[in-house]
DNA sequence: AAAAAACTTGAACGCTTGTTCAAGTGCTAT
DNA sequence: ATAGCACTTGAACAAGCGTTCAAGTTTTTT
């Protein structure tokens, strides 16, 4: 490779190139520990461009989300539509759980190394975030259209199940994007979350049957 | 209720409650965010006890750890016993799913409140986590049990498909612990990460099936 | 060519961070 | 009683934080 990983290209203008440098950062360190020194330094920057071009540390924050979230909105939605348009039943489930996981895996292929999964995960397990509301903003109306067609082909099922799915779908989803070489050193190297390809496939097999398969007599009638 | 959330109890000594009011505050804003003063004034206590008895933040932030770790180690370690003696093999690996969630979901029904479970989800996604190796050290063995059992389950398995198996239980038992409410927005409060019994319930039925009705085609070969 | 706007820079600001220190308190064993 | 030890305290420390500022440079508009 002819440039070290996150590093932005020299011909971007300097906010693109504090923008790139800081997903990185925040990925591998997470928000209060990135400090904005360090993201000038990375961007090869003085410190006071970040507040001049994005007003504070957290107006950086928001604009790596706002800059990134779109891509994966679209895939999903192109992926939900894909499913839909599936009239074999079986094809049609397992459709819908990679309209959710392949945007978010195909990350890990591009120039993005994973940094971006990685502030998902911390986002997503900050209380803080609440107040930020990134994922209200920019999230929860994708989760919500994931959500009615898992409903579509499961209409026998209560509402509560059909989220329980979907919240376990995420969360083996997630688990690849935050995993930092655990998933390989327990496994001895034969399961590696930064290939996503092998991750992908493993997951829907599982997911997909635990969907079909599931046993509803406990859950059923929870109310 | 008598107490507030995680107040500590007036009679521990100081070092008792140092350790138990930084857990909700660990789990709450996460480690760099926690300030030391936050800690002590939580406590009741000066700032400069955390380092005496402590050495430093980060020997409190694992102290921690090993304060609340070794419960579940024994809990899962019962789980697979019992696993282990259940004759049935259908229930057998629900046994195994279970031992790996319960142990942990237990956890949000006594005062913790679900902080350490939000504490382990910010250090599994944490990179810096490696440096600190408490996952390796305090986790680590009692997921090789996990792994050794499942593939007792399922012995014509690859390695890489045991551990993924693994993985999408690991993070659908991690998302229920990191969330904070988005599970009740999402399904208008049908869903509701706070009711661990009902999340349990939910999740081993996707995960059980999702076990034993896993399509292999596409990944026993994968090497 | 002149004026305006946008961008870049290095130094400085006030504040908070984790940690240290010397002094003081209270229990425990001799 | 008294020496010893573990514990507690408030004040102080240097370092680093996000942000601001006035001055400079470049680009765009008139």
């Amino acid at each position: 490779m002819a440039q070290p990983k996150t590093q932005p290209k020299q011909g971007d203008t300097a906010k693109d190139r504090i923008l790139d440098s800081s997903v990185g950062l925040f990925g591998q360190y997470g928000y209060e520990a990135t400090t904005a020194r360090k993201i000038a330094e990375a961007a090869g920057v003085p410190v006071a461009l970040i507040n001049y071009h994005f007003g504070s540390k957290e107006g950086l924050y928001r604009a790596v989300f706002e800059k990134r979230a779109p891509a994966i909105y679209d895939q999903r939605v192109v992926g939900l539509q894909l499913a839909r348009s599936e009239p074999d039943w079986d094809r049609r489930v397992e459709l819908v759980v990679k309209a959710l996981i392949v945007p978010m895996f195909g990350l890990r292929n591009g120039s993005d190394d994973g940094a971006f999964g990685r502030i998902l995960a911390r986002e997503l397990s900050d209380p803080s975030s609440e107040g930020r509301g990134i994922f209200r903003e920019l999230f929860d109306p994708v989760a919500e259209m994931m959500l009615d067609a898992l409903g579509e082909c499961f209409p026998e099922w209560t509402q509560a199940e059909v989220n329980w799915a979907y919240q376990t779908m995420l969360g083996a989803m997630m688990i690849v994007m935050m995993d930092i070489g655990r998933i390989a050193r327990l496994s001895g190297g034969t399961a590696d979350s930064s290939d996503p390809e092998a991750a992908a496939v493993h997951i829907v097999a599982i997911l997909t049957a635990g969907l079909k398969h599931r046993d509803r007599s406990q859950t059923k009638h929870m109310q």
